[in-house]
DNA sequence: GCGGTTGTTTTGACTAATTCAAAACAACTG
DNA sequence: CAGTTGTTTTGAATTAGTCAAAACAACCGC
């Protein structure tokens, strides 16, 4: 599975082997899917390349995902109620508002400035590294759902 | 089941019995066990109770918490790469430390105010109701231990 | 206090999400 | 091009939580 090596830059793969990681075609496809579809969970993104790479393992998405989680290529996020998600935005401190009801999430850039919520008021000696911040509410489509069911 | 009612106020069963629901014995001890325990999982509580309360299940202690939950007694927190926890601070807006080795959890007050973070920048045209804050770091004992295996 | 109604708990099964481990395999190094 | 090492496959297991029917108990009114 190599592409004609050499020629173009081929930005995935060189993040990849940046990262200390082994270039596979499934971890290609995987990236590629998430630079297309942030927030995916791994089931998410096994049906989205599973036609290109049959043959492919929810088992080896989920090895995939952790890889890049631990070196820093993507970010995980929980958010309450559905899978973890991933996403290749990472490092800028950013958050999220999840819809209460479809369970959909947006990115919402850092409200104060640059890393403001990163310090807590009392931090009882822990120290500390991240702040997550999850906005819950309803996204457009499911306030107009719940507009027409009530009243 | 009952105690020698009419005399003392009993504050659990009132609060239980303000909320719409029906005083039970297993009600009773998931409330007590949390205002003991705050940020409980409900395998936690399950394990807490079943000595005072033989042939109490956890279907029953997941089915008492989702009623809390829904009445507003209790508050549900899913801290990430754990199972839900529960508390009975509710309504004052608090967030949470936790640790990435240990998982231990701790209450943060509010950092800037009253309801600081409740404001994203961008909406998204979400209507929002909340916000989670949720910080990550190391809490003490884990800071020392890692102190021995690094360096 | 007694019985009926309704909400709660028990019992038992089941699903979703994720993890573990061994063997087969493929990327990179020299 | 072969060896080493990291990755993926295969298959099974585990954790956390959900669903539904039947047994049961709290609470209301009499
Ligand atoms: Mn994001
Ligand atoms: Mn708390
Ligand atoms: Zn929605
Ligand atoms: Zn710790």
């Amino acid at each position: 599975m190599q592409a004609a090596a050499g020629m173009e830059p081929d930005l995935p793969a060189r993040a990849i082997r940046a990262a200390g990681l082994k270039v596979t075609a499934p971890r290609l496809a995987v990236l590629e899917m998430l630079r297309g579809a942030p927030h995916s969970s791994a089931e998410d993104i096994f049906a989205g390349i599973r036609s290109a790479l049959p043959g492919t393992s929810t088992q080896a998405v989920y090895g995939i995902l952790s890889a890049f989680a631990a070196a820093g290529l993507v970010r995980r996020f929980d958010p309450p109620g559905s899978p973890t998600r991933f996403e290749c935005r990472v490092g800028d401190n950013h958050h999220h508002i999840v819809c209460v009801r479809c369970r959909a999430v947006r990115d919402v850039d850092c409200v104060v400035g640059q890393a403001p919520c990163l310090q807590p008021s009392d931090d009882s000696g822990f120290v500390v590294f991240a702040a997550e911040v999850t906005f819950n509410g309803l996204c457009k489509t499911c306030q107009e759902q719940a507009a027409h069911t009530e009243v």
